[in-house]
Formats: C-alpha cells, structure tokens, sequence
DNA sequence: GACTAACGTTTTTTT
DNA sequence: AACGTTAGTC
C-alpha cells in the first residue's frame, strides 16, 4: 500500500476531512483552499484504512474534472489501486447502470445516447409535423423546457404549456421508438431503475461503499435523487463544493443541494477550507467583501496565507478599443519587466464577443494567445457525421444518425424521400433502416429515389458485412466506408478557406484515430460511442497544450488560476449581464464576478469602458454596480489616461491642438 | 434538389 | 458585424 501523503503537509481542516472517512461529509471547500489535494488524500487515506479501491466512487459533472482527479489520484497511490477505483461522470456512471438494466424500462441494451445536434433534429421533425400552435418555437426553447422538466424531477409530459406538453410526449415516444435516449434520459433512468429495483440498488450499493462527488454545488435535483439512491446506509458520502461559486443555476444547479445538504442526508460533517494558498491578501481582501452582499450562503471567509500584495486596479477606459490595447501593452510590458511567461496572464469576460477586440490587439503585438471553450470537438459537424456511420454499423436501426446521413454526402436521397421514408416507417412501426429494406416502400418511391436508396442499402450492408470479419478492426471498415463515399471530398467542397478544409479533415482522421486506439484496448465499437456520446472535448490533444496568454470567458475559467489576471467590461449590463438582471439572478452574477476575481494569484486589473460596440453599435456603458461593493482598502481607480495617456496619439494632439486654436481665435 | 437572397438573432456551457 | 436559418428561385 504505497499511498504517500503525510498529514503534516496538510492544514487543521484538510487534516479533519482526510481523516473524516465516516457517515455523511460535506466539505466547503473555498476558492483557492486546496480541494483537490484534499479529495486525494482522504481517497489515500481510505486505502490505509484497508478500504478496498474497487468500492470507492468519485464522481464529478465533466469529463475534463474526471480525468484530472484520476490523474492526481494517480500520481498518490499505487497503479493496481487506482486502476481499480471508479472516476467518472454522473452521466457515464448512468450509462453503466443502463447497459445493464436499461431492459426493465422497456428498452433494447443496444440502445444508443442522442447528442445535442441529435435532439434539435428530431424535434425540428416533431415541430413540422406537429405544426399549429406558434410558428415560431425553436427546437432549442422546447428542448430546454423538457430538459429542465427533467432535471427538476417533473414528467414533461404536465408542462404548463399545453403545446409543449404534446411536443414532450412525442418526443420520448420518438425516443423510445427509436431504442434511443437523451443525456437526461441517462440520469432519469438511471435513478429510476435504482429506485425501483432493489436488486439493482443493492449491487450498486455494495459495490461502492464509498462515494465522493465533486463540484457539488453544479448538480441539480435529479442528480441528488441519483446520489441518494446509490448512497445507501451508513452513508459514506463526501460532497465537495462551494455554494459562492454556483454559476450554473442557469442549466438546472441547484446551490440548495449544498445549502440544505442536511435535509438529504442527516448529520452530516461540515468541514470549511477557507485557507487561500492561491491568492494575495489584497485580491482575497477584495473578493470576500463583494461576496458578503449575497444573502443565504454558507458563511466562509477566504483567509489569506500570502500577506500584502499589489492593490486591485479599476481602470476607467474611453472604449473597448482603448480597453483592448491598454491590455495588450500592459502583457507587452510585463512580460519584460518582471520576467512572465505569455502563459502568465490571463483575461476574462463575460460573453464570448468580448474577444474579439482582444483578439485583434493581441495580434498586433505578437502575442501568442489561447482561446479556450470556443466550439465543441464533438459538435463538429463532420465529427458527427463520421460517428453516424459508425453508429450505423453497430445499429442501422437507429433512425437519428441514419436520418443525419441519409444524404451527407447528397446521393440524391433529398428531404421528401426522407420525409416519405420516415412516414412510412411510423406507420409500420419500423425503423426507417427497415423501410429503405423494404421493397413494399421503395416501391412507391419514383425510379430515381428507388436507386439512390437501393445503392445506400447495398452500401450499409456491405460495409456492415466487413466489420462482421474484421470485429477487432472497427477503425478500417470505417474509414474503408468513409473513403468510398469520398466524404471528405464532399465536406471540403463546403470549405470556404483553407483552414477550415485542414481542421474539417482532422476532424474525421482524428475520429478514426481515437476509434482505433480503443479498439486496441480491446474495447468494443459500442463502448467506443458511448464514450464519444458523453465526451466533448478532445481527450488528449487540446490539454491545455496550446502555448500563450489566455482568453476565456468567467464561465470557463473556474478551476483555474492565473498569476495576472485582467477582468475586462466591469459594465451594468454585461456584468451583471440584462438578462440575469431580467431573471433576478444577480446573485449568481456575484458570484461570477467572485469566481473571476479569484482566479488572481498575484495582480487583479478589473477595467470598465464608457461606450462599447455591440452588434455593430456603438453603445453608451455605465459602470457596474458591483464596483460600488468592493472594499476600497486594496482598491486603485485609474483610467486609460493617467496610464496610457501620458503619451496621446497625433489624432488626439491634434485635436487638442485644433481646439486650443479655436478657443484662442474666439477670444 | 441545389443555390442564392433576405432575414433574424446575438449569455454563460456540459453531458 | 457576423452568423445561421429560411424562403424563394432555377
């Protein structure tokens, strides 16, 4: 058992949760405050208590957190235990729960995971059949509203709206029809299964004794059902979260899952890190007085363990492009004076088109930069189109990839033969694979369509039949189908610039590539697709390999931290955004700003223009409210001026120039 | 069935 | 401004 961790590295209170292995825990654990160090050792420790690994369960809401902690627990215990253990997400945990009892709610074991792209395409269908009602409801504003039914515990099908409520039902009997579930599904079955068959339950609640779920205070209702159905007593549960960084109340958080933790499960152990080891005391100093204006939280005060510091700056800009410039020369200059790597710096916004004036200045000067978050690998549109076909191999009964292909590349298989296709199938209560089968359907198609699908079926088919041989080989037979349908052919001819022909081809070799690596695991195509169902980043590449300063949005920088950070477009109406001040979550908007100002670990410059372009307007900006809430004692207010403007431009000289002369002509 | 032109939309993001 | 979507045309 070789776990190295020693409790002297560890302060009072993460001392107190390692040795917590008992019973019901929740750990407040601070922005900052050594959390994942924390969570390995209490994992170690349970290994010197003669735990066995296989019992122990840690989940968390991403892919990207799994893998860290499963890296970090990695690097303290020994290979066989942590090999043994189980890290993963809700959502994958659910999948294993499925393929083995998914039957008993009335569906094949071979079912397959809708995507979001997936999702918007059946009910883009469902609304055009459906019609009536309003013509204008968005697939996404239905979607959404049976999500969030979902995820609050509440059947879709008693929406309010009665249009939706209809559009709900026919949607999961698409679902069902189609042996196919959403990520929702995945959780809602999942629980529902545990909660209905003890047996099940039982299983699982022997085979992991211990449960640990990060990033607590992003989960939402259902996951707790799910979390209390698979914690069975004496409840070895350990949360772990921050109630005041909750910034995902907008999908369905719940902070009240950490603010009434008591009443799921009882007694718990609180346990509070509030020990900064990230943070100078004048950017903690900062951060704590502004979060102290949200009411109902659980009271915890970041203390500083590095003393002094730089003061936070608010800086006053004329405009985003001022704003964007004195960013770009304030990194220029502070990367040669104090010695900082590009990777140093980071700056934060709040919506993406914040960027993009960033991104100019950054250019001008040189500066390698990186954005994060941008678009999903697998929402890629040839990324899902090779997974369709790979879907296909495995299931043609599926009718949303084989509908997503159907004529991808255009084989003359166009919307009204679908349309055709689909109708039929419904009516014959059959795939739409078994209608194109079907001679008693092509029949009635014209000779033109009749061929098309008649070439598309003999395609599948064949391709089919070769996997059949070559099972262990699934990466060939598909990229064998990909080459001879002249894909990529089809999708560069899309491509308006030649970068995008580039990313548009590693998209799909990067496909085949992790396929093939998986089958080299000796994991099946099956297991394959449902790791790409639930994952949407790249594994392995894009970790954070990329080299320079960095641009993300505040969402997407929780978790991370930066030695300077720039907090850009401190305006009312971006930050707390309109909208969130429409929904009365300004509270959550703190708590953004929170998140923000905590990912500084030396110098914090927060900025706020007087106009800003947005949507090709330009706009009058007022400062943000938060602003009025920092504590004053680490504050310095500057602006563009008194920094930049020692030195004004020739327009600007001119202009002064221009003045003074007609001032002095007037006297 | 493919191409073009007008149109409307634009917070945050994961599974 | 820029992007995706849709409606209309060939």
């Amino acid at each position: 058992m070789a776990s190295s961790f020693s409790f002297d590295s560890l302060n009072q209170a993460q001392r107190q949760a390692v040795s917590a292995l008992d019973g019901p825990v929740m750990l407040l654990a601070g922005a900052g405050t050594g959390k994942t160090r924390t969570v390995t050792c209490r994992i170690a420790h349970m290994l010197e208590k003669r735990i066995s690994p296989s019992e122990i369960l840690a989940v968390t809401f991403t892919n990207k957190a799994a893998s860290e902690m499963r890296e970090r627990i990695a690097g303290m215990v020994s290979k066989k235990a942590a090999a043994e253990m189980t890290v993963c997400t809700f959502h994958s945990l659910c999948v294993r729960i499925l393929r083995g009892g998914i039957d008993k709610l009335g569906y094949k074991q071979n079912f397959s995971i809708c995507s979001h792209s997936d999702q918007v395409g059946l009910m883009k269908q469902l609304l055009v059949r459906k019609g009536g009602s309003d013509e204008k409801v968005k697939p996404d504003t239905v979607l959404g509203a049976i999500s969030k039914a979902k995820n609050k515990g509440i059947d879709p099908s008693t929406l309010e709206d009665d249009y939706f409520a209809n559009l709900a039902v026919a949607y999961q009997n698409e679902l069902r029809a189609q042996n196919a579930v959403d990520f929702d599904d995945l959780l809602l079955f999942g629980e529902k299964i545990l909660r209905e068959h003890a047996d099940v339950r039982e299983m699982f609640r022997q085979r992991f004794t211990r449960v640990t779920v990060d990033e607590f205070q992003d989960t939402n209702a259902l996951q707790m059902q799910l979390l209390q159905q698979l914690v069975g007593p004496p409840y070895h549960v350990c949360v772990v979260g921050d109630d005041d960084q909750s910034i995902y109340g907008w999908r369905g958080a719940e902070v009240a899952n950490i603010l009434e933790f008591e009443r799921f499960f009882a007694n718990p152990k609180i346990i509070r890190l509030e020990e900064n080891y990230r943070s100078t005391h004048a950017v903690l100093h900062t951060a704590n007085s502004l979060i102290q204006h949200n009411r109902g939280r659980r009271e915890k005060i970041l203390r500083p363990t590095r003393k002094g510091g730089d003061p936070v700056r608010i800086v006053a800009m004329p405009g985003d492009d001022e704003e964007a410039e004195f960013i770009a020369e304030e990194i220029l200059a502070g990367k040669s004076a104090v010695g900082r790597q590009w990777e140093d710096f980071a700056v934060l916004f709040r919506t993406n088109g914040q960027s993009r004036k960033l991104e100019l200045a950054l250019r001008e000067r040189k500066i390698p930069y990186r954005m994060v978050g941008a678009q999903s690998f697998y929402d890629r549109r040839e990324v899902r189109d090779v997974l369709a076909y790979a879907q296909l191999l495995v299931s043609p009964d599926a009718d949303v990839p084989l509908l997503r292909i159907l004529n991808a590349p255009n084989r003359g298989i166009g919307q009204s033969t679908a349309v055709l296709a689909t109708n039929w199938s419904r009516e014959h209560h059959e795939s739409v694979w078994q209608a194109l089968c079907d001679p008693h359907f092509t029949d009635t198609i014209g000779p033109k369509s009749r061929h098309a699908i008649e070439s598309f079926v003999a395609l599948i088919a064949r391709a089919k039949n070769r996997l059949e041989i070559a099972r262990d080989n699934p990466a060939e037979v598909l990229h064998g189908l990909i080459k001879e349908i002249e894909y990529l052919q089809w999708i560069e001819r899309g491509c308006k610039t030649e970068n995008e022909r580039q990313q548009r081809g590693e998209g799909i070799q990067s496909v085949i590539d992790s396929l093939r690596a998986h089958a080299l695991k000796g994991k099946t195509l099956q297991s394959f697709l449902d790791h790409s169902a639930l994952a949407s980043e790249r594994d392995d590449d894009d970790l954070e390999k990329k080299q320079g300063a960095t641009l993300i949005t505040l969402h997407a920088s929780k978790g991370l931290e930066f030695p300077i950070v720039f907090l850009v477009g401190l305006e009312e109406g971006y930050l707390p955004h309109t909208r969130s001040i429409a929904e009365g979550t300004k509270d959550e908007e703190r708590r953004l700003l929170y998140v923000g100002i905590t990912r500084a670990q030396d110098q914090l410059t927060m900025s706020y223009c007087s106009k800003r372009l947005k949507w090709g307007q330009e706009t009058a900006c007022q400062p943000s409210s938060f602003i009025g809430e920092l504590d004053e004692e680490h504050l310095e207010h500057t602006s563009y001026d008194d920094i930049l403007g020692a030195e004004p431009s020739t327009d600007e000289l001119d202009n002064f120039f221009g003045n003074l002369k007609g001032m002095l002509d007037g006297i």
